[in-house]
DNA sequence: TAGCTTATGATACACTGTGTATCACAAAAA
DNA sequence: TTTTTGTGATACACAGTGTATCATAAGCTA
């Protein structure tokens, strides 16, 4: 196992400096050069702890991920409205996360896991009740790529709406319909 | 203007060499030395034509865009079911130029020009009536979305449905609920 | 604290790919 | 034919990646 103080210091400073550099100039022109010095590390160092700069950037969405879902909300299946209310509140807090995962090359591998993910526990929600007239494969691919779209285009456009108006938008332009296609919830 | 047969020529090769390599191993491992090889031209060459070789991926697919456009059905607004058939049946003897601007790094610039054109399109033809619950530019930005995000998953699963059936989903899952939201067509 | 282990910093280096410059030659145009 | 212009081939400067090496410093253990 990996308890070293200077590993963990080296790769904190790594992660951190990246994501500085990433949303001042975003991912692509960034050289290992430049990281290792704005991270105060040797250049060779960066190879002793990541093959590549795509790793990096998956080490730091990954640890991003697992400090979010500590702070996700548990419950978040009562009301479509309120539920879509704390989606956007949780993008609107975590905006820069948001930005790097859904516009920096590089992550479309990670990005299409979570979906997948998601996807996943769609299924799983709504899996076993009467079959509906469009494959729920279909409708759960639907649904999530519609939330991570409508979350894009908000952010993209520096949050025209605040997040309650946003709630109601996402639980009456994507939940409902989802809902009557689906058949409403199970278990 | 150029009607020089030398220039058509040479850009003709590049582009379809870079079709065909992209096809074959994917975009970004391509390099300009491979590229100019495979079209049958000088490595020099290149660089007289194209800047980078993401011009040439945007001239490709531009070229494409223009071919496809005038194969396109002109009167698409009957049917809902037929109109879905017929955009799936498109992707479907398209799917080269749909995978490779979906998926190539380099075009994320032009599919948003693509999205934009279209987001454009929708707010024309449901402009002018009683305004919806939604912002129509909300509205729009999802259709399209989700009619892209669609088409994606249909084409990276290899077709598992046929166009007719595509037609039906589209209509019922994206297009009905949007006309529901949006109020109808008008003019 | 002393001694061992391991990560780091610094540097040099080979390697790949980009983009430019040059010049003789071939193809198109007048 | 004469002139113009695109092309092929080559050499080159340059930037960035990834590896190797070695002295030093930081952390661990007795």
């Amino acid at each position: 196992m990996t308890t070293d103080p200077r590993v963990q210091r080296t790769q904190d400073r790594l992660r951190q400096a990246l994501a500085d550099l990433v949303l001042q100039r975003g991912y692509e022109p960034i050289t290992i050069r430049e990281l290792a010095a704005a991270a105060g590390v040797g250049y060779a160092t960066f190879f002793r702890h990541y093959p590549t700069k795509d790793a990096l950037l998956l080490d730091l969405l990954q640890h991003s991920i697992q400090e979010l879902a500590r702070l996700l909300p548990p419950g978040l299946n009562a009301d479509p409205v309120e539920e879509g209310r704390v989606i956007f509140e949780h993008a609107a807090q975590h905006e820069q996360f948001y930005r790097i995962l859904l516009h920096s090359e590089g992550t479309q591998a990670l990005l299409a896991q979570i979906q997948a993910v998601a996807v996943a526990e769609v299924l799983g929600r709504f899996g076993g009740q009467r079959a509906p007239a469009i494959p729920l494969e279909i409708l759960a691919h639907h649904l999530v790529a519609s939330i991570i779209a409508l979350i894009d285009w908000w952010l993209q456009r520096g949050q025209p709406y605040p997040p309650p108006r946003m709630g109601q938008i996402y639980a009456e332009m994507i939940m409902r319909p989802f809902l009557a296609l689906a058949g409403g919830e199970r278990r």
